[in-house]
DNA sequence: TATAATAGTTAGTATTGCCTAACAAAGTAA
DNA sequence: TTACTTTGTTAGGCAATACTAACTATTATA
């Protein structure tokens, strides 16, 4: 068993090693920097190093830097996909305040229970992105990649799906409600104007103009999934 | 704060005190008797019942008996309120099995967070009772009456309105969804047949009847709350 | 390369929450 | 009322998780 501390070492590792903005590939961790970041003493970080290392979740030589086993970065992603599958719920289905839901989910993500994040996820759709545009890892530990063109990089003439926005502003949120414009969305784009960079678009038979920055904030793919 | 251990000591200490089957009035409660309960020492609960006088939680004196302070009372119903709705909550949203509901809702009655209590209870209608048809006490700590009439027990030409069913198997439930019967439904008592106890109803200008058995089931009052 | 700065480790301490063993108080019954 | 039983308390330990202080290895820099 996997105590909720050790969990928690557990997902800073991997946020560390692989998830922490500006990380291309994976980093080995020192015993500091996973201390700073848990706002813990080296001394106890080296303690627990310890513990998780008997316990197969790392390897650890003296003085090296850490890694995670497989068990270890499974274990870890579990409990990632559980806070990201918590703060989409607590966003989509009871309104929270996208600043409030990690502080929740910082501690739902430690209830045990195989069937409820299931159920959970069922509930959500089977999302592929949390209310951050993070990505969520499904049950096998796979991460969907992040979706990364825009809008704005579609050709005249192309058509594509919305899959998420890069902005989560309430303000953009309700300017596309107003647009009837929302994940699963079918654009098609007529033309780009390369006077303003805005872009014409037609959504269900109806035609409308994007600015760019709109257009920019408007993550999209060719089929959803 | 008060730790995830000492919630469950008042939780326990109010359920032996006062909630537990055959109790009529508040009785004291003694240490083996909470040791016991919780499935632990009485040396261990002997400590924890220090820390819980220095918190104020609970009066006890050397050799007698404990009661819970007016901080520890409504404390430990915030904790039933939680644990009451988690389980409402795994029941009716995430369909859940009644045997299932337990023990996932005591590790989610520990979570820290007042909005996302009000939350769920606003997801669910503000619900009077569990899935097992226990009391949820509200946010003040009241707590609702176990609702004791039966349809059956209605009048001939008397009107009442469904509170809450004493059966809950998926059976009688989708029954009663067959009828258009759930909570708040107005019932009016048209004829009660002597023969084989059938009740003749009418529900929102349409008649039918109801044998015995789901009379029985469906609990009701004069108004909702 | 010598030394200073940084990183990592060890030892000893505290708290929470649990245990066993030994003992003291209270309740019960001969 | 004495003796037995039940209940409650104290003392001493242990594991998990954190701390400070002191020490050692590694890395960076003058």
């Amino acid at each position: 068993m996997i105590s909720l501390t050790e969990e928690n070492y557990l997902k800073a590792l991997i946020y560390l090693s692989s998830l922490a903005p500006g990380i291309e590939e994976k980093k080995d961790v020192g015993t500091s920097e996973l201390a700073s970041y848990l706002k813990l003493k080296s001394s106890t970080v080296n303690e627990m190093l310890k513990r998780l290392k008997e316990k197969n979740l790392i390897n650890h030589e003296k003085y090296k830097k850490i890694t995670l086993t497989h068990s270890g970065e499974r274990n870890g992603l579990k409990i990632i996909r559980k806070h990201r599958l918590w703060e989409t719920f607590l966003f989509t289905k009871l309104d929270f305040d996208w600043i409030e839901i990690h502080e929740v989910a910082e501690q739902l993500e430690h209830i045990k229970s195989e069937k409820l994040v299931e159920k959970i996820d069922r509930l959500l759709g089977y999302p592929n992105f949390d209310p951050h545009g993070d990505p969520i890892p499904d049950k096998h530990g796979k991460i969907p990649q992040r979706i990364t063109k825009s809008l704005s990089a579609v050709n005249k003439g192309e058509k594509c799906i919305v899959l998420a926005v890069s902005d989560t502003s309430k303000d953009f949120l309700n300017y596309l409600e107003d647009l009837d414009i929302s994940i699963k969305t079918e654009i098609f784009v007529i033309d780009k104007i390369a006077f303003d960079q805005s872009i014409k678009i037609k959504i269900r038979q109806e035609q409308f103009s994007l600015s760019r920055k709109v257009a920019d904030n408007l993550l999209v793919g060719d089929k959803f999934n």
